[in-house]
DNA sequence: TAGCCAATATTGTGATCACAATATTTTGCC
DNA sequence: GGCAAAATATTGTGATCACAATATTGGCTA
């Protein structure tokens, strides 16, 4: 069965159902909506998507692939738990490739795509005081993509793709413990080094918020024994 | 569904048919056994490995996830085709991720494992010597993984194997028109430097094996269109 | 009240079928 | 013979069912 989606092209095509299942579950691991450790069940996900368990199994498995799901032994599919060893990686592989998808990004960022880019920054602000921690990670998530997008690089920008996806729970946990409060907004030299067309600065800018903000999520969680399962009742964050 | 199957660990443990698809699926395009555009059906494969086709229908998705196949537009699958710009984002990744995984097994690759790799090496040069393709690829692959493996870094690693899974079909199909004859042997290096524990040197051994390898793929093939899809007969490549 | 064990419910896996979309082959015409 | 169009085969998708493994619940005993 095929039907209509919007896409952000805004134009109408014809996508399969585990198509749609997957960039749901997608969009929903990216701004935190799934607890570690919690199941995520195939039937329970297709009740809520109204779809029946076989594409949900589909986007599952892309998901498994992509590491932003996991089968534990008792095989049952949740995301999985951060770890020490996990999150150092994780920022080694954000700092080898994010910055680089920048530079290459920032020929290609025309005057209304640096608009859009200054706009998500501007709702994250908003987010951040009003304490809206999904909108904060939505901007987030917004704002890099944006610029990264711009690359071409379809290839570099699937390996950062995967490993947003392994991070994201896990900073959505920490936010909703500490809160958005304490954070400072890391883009403002990044916007500067856009308009400076400065691929260099941009470069930096970028490498010095991941730093920042991984640092902070880094020494708020893991020595506070967080990431770790935390199995008590919702299926979902509400 | 589920059986034994023999793991390298030398144990028997207990897999999913889908597992065992994949597992099989996957080494053989890490060796180079689809060629890159030929339509590879759920079916086929079903009928080849004796499974019905919905454990290879997850494992084909699983490989789409990880970019090792795609679906076209006609919704058929196949090894995706190369191109010079992801030719180049697969080289920046493989500098920014292989160099670190070696550093960091060095200090865990003890006498077994040394000597288990430098087998692989050996068993390289009889393959190259004898052009031996499918022999050279799978010793090229073991020895990059046998040390990766020790670097204790799974997400690294993961993305390492994404990255492998996107150029080994086109590594092949070099080979196979060029020969392994004007190949040369580029670990020594890197066997000198895991002798000497100097992690450095590892890494740029590493580095230079990647350049050396890549660069030899690249200007043998992407400027006489190979990768291009070349869509002749054989499901396999004999 | 606490702890064990049977009964029940729920899970992922895999098989089989139906179907629409695409490829391939065959047929008919000039 | 060559070429278009109809007929046929094959494809991936998705639904539904059966099943074994695991989790959860319930009641029973001490």
């Amino acid at each position: 069965m095929r039907m209509s989606v919007e896409t952000n092209e805004a134009s109408t095509v014809s996508v399969s159902a585990h198509e749609r299942v997957y960039r749901s579950l997608r969009q929903r691991i990216l701004t935190g909506g799934f607890l570690p450790g919690r199941p995520v069940t195939l039937r329970g996900i297709a009740t809520q998507l109204g779809v029946s368990p076989m594409p949900v199994r589909d986007a599952v498995r892309r998901l498994i692939a992509e590491r932003a799901l996991e089968i534990e032994d008792n095989r049952r599919v949740s995301v999985p738990a951060m770890t020490k060893a996990k999150f150092e990686q994780i920022v080694f592989a954000r700092r080898s490739l994010e910055p680089e998808l920048a530079m290459r990004a920032l020929p290609h960022i025309d005057k209304a795509k640096l608009a859009e880019i200054e706009a998500l920054d501007d709702g994250i602000d908003r987010a951040m005081e009003s304490g809206d921690i999904e909108g904060y990670m939505r901007g987030n998530l917004g704002f890099h993509f944006a610029i990264y997008e711009q690359a071409g690089a379809e290839t570099l920008l699937a390996l950062t793709e995967s490993v947003w996806l392994q991070f994201a729970p896990f900073m959505r946990l920490v936010y909703g413990r500490f809160g958005t409060a304490k954070l400072i907004d890391q883009h403002v030299l990044a916007r500067q080094a856009i308009h400076r067309r400065d691929p260099r600065m941009l470069a930096a800018a970028i490498r010095e918020d991941i730093m920042q903000g991984m640092r902070f999520i880094g020494e708020a969680a893991l020595q506070n024994q967080l990431g770790a399962p935390e199995p008590p009742d919702p299926d979902i964050v509400a």
